[in-house]
DNA sequence: CTATCACCTAAAGTTAACTTCAGCTCAAGC
DNA sequence: GCTTGAGCTGAAGTTAACTTTAGGTGATAG
């Protein structure tokens, strides 16, 4: 079976050698066998673990619950139903997740319907009350208006 | 005008007054007013920065960004242009990451599918190439096939 | 045959966003 | 008149996920 070092891992996942190391001294992946020199030795099935790592990150799961996952492993079939239940909470999470940058990213999108017309006044006190730094109804009202026709993304653009 | 002590403020926004003092401290909110023995005397406008701080977080944005946006907000007018511009970078940001977020989602449903039947067969090796880990051609191929007429997230459920 | 390079380990350092701590002031309740 | 509680400051500590450093080995290119 093809195998591989650290260095030429490292630069096919596209990580450091000391992040790969890091993840082994972690037990995110389990330890790679050695050569003679004490030297890794990677086979593929090192490689998609690393990658398995990678895909979890990238679902903001915690390396420290990677770690378990990973340890789960060594139970075999004893540990499906866990495994299965700890993706069935990430799962929850990442939907919790994007619901809210949807919300946070309807938020930006006001914001910059709010600059976009401010910048075309020529001046933020259009939606000001007054001397104060208070956005007025009026602004409020119109931003709720408008959207009734148009989406939020394009309401921001100029 | 209505004013509030550090304390008020944490209550009513759900912050510790710790988070309230370092976010005055790292300047991602104008100084605010002291009464005669030094204690910080909180108005609505206040509150109001620091809302706006907290809905930033939500969108992933750094402290350190913030704190530009913030410093902005002295220039008046003349920096409109500024914020707008900060706000469709962090717009594209936020787009990305739920992009990103929405791919792993999927990953999530998939490794659910994976374990879900694996748990029905009372065995892993179903999806596996004989005594490997490798993951089999059938496997990927049948699972490409559900996605086909049902949807990854119910592929996913048991 | 020696210098360089990839590799190794253990330990210390880094960054973000807070939190905790030590030590001090002041108004209010008993 | 003393204690309690909320506030204050500056500095040190915390956590996650790495990165950097210091010091050491062993194959290989010149």
């Amino acid at each position: 079976m093809k195998t591989f070092t650290i260095g030429q891992v490292a630069e096919k996942i596209g990580v450091t050698v000391e992040t790969i190391r890091y993840y082994e001294h972690e037990d995110l992946i389990p330890p790679v066998r050695r050569d003679e020199g004490g030297r890794r030795v990677f086979t593929d099935d090192d490689i998609n673990h690393i990658r398995l790592v990678i895909e979890m990150k990238k679902a903001d799961v915690p390396l420290k619950d990677i770690a378990y996952f990973a340890s789960w492993r060594g139970d075999g079939d004893d540990s499906l139903e866990a495994r299965y239940e700890f993706l069935e909470k990430h799962e929850l999470t990442s939907e919790a997740e994007i619901k809210q940058l949807e919300k946070s990213l309807a938020f930006l999108h006001y914001k910059k319907w709010y600059y976009k017309t401010a910048i075309e006044a020529g001046t933020e006190n259009i939606h000001l009350l007054d001397g104060t730094l208070e956005v007025s109804e009026d602004t409020l009202n119109e931003y709720a208006q408008l959207l009734k026709n148009s989406d939020a993304k394009t309401l921001g653009k100029r």
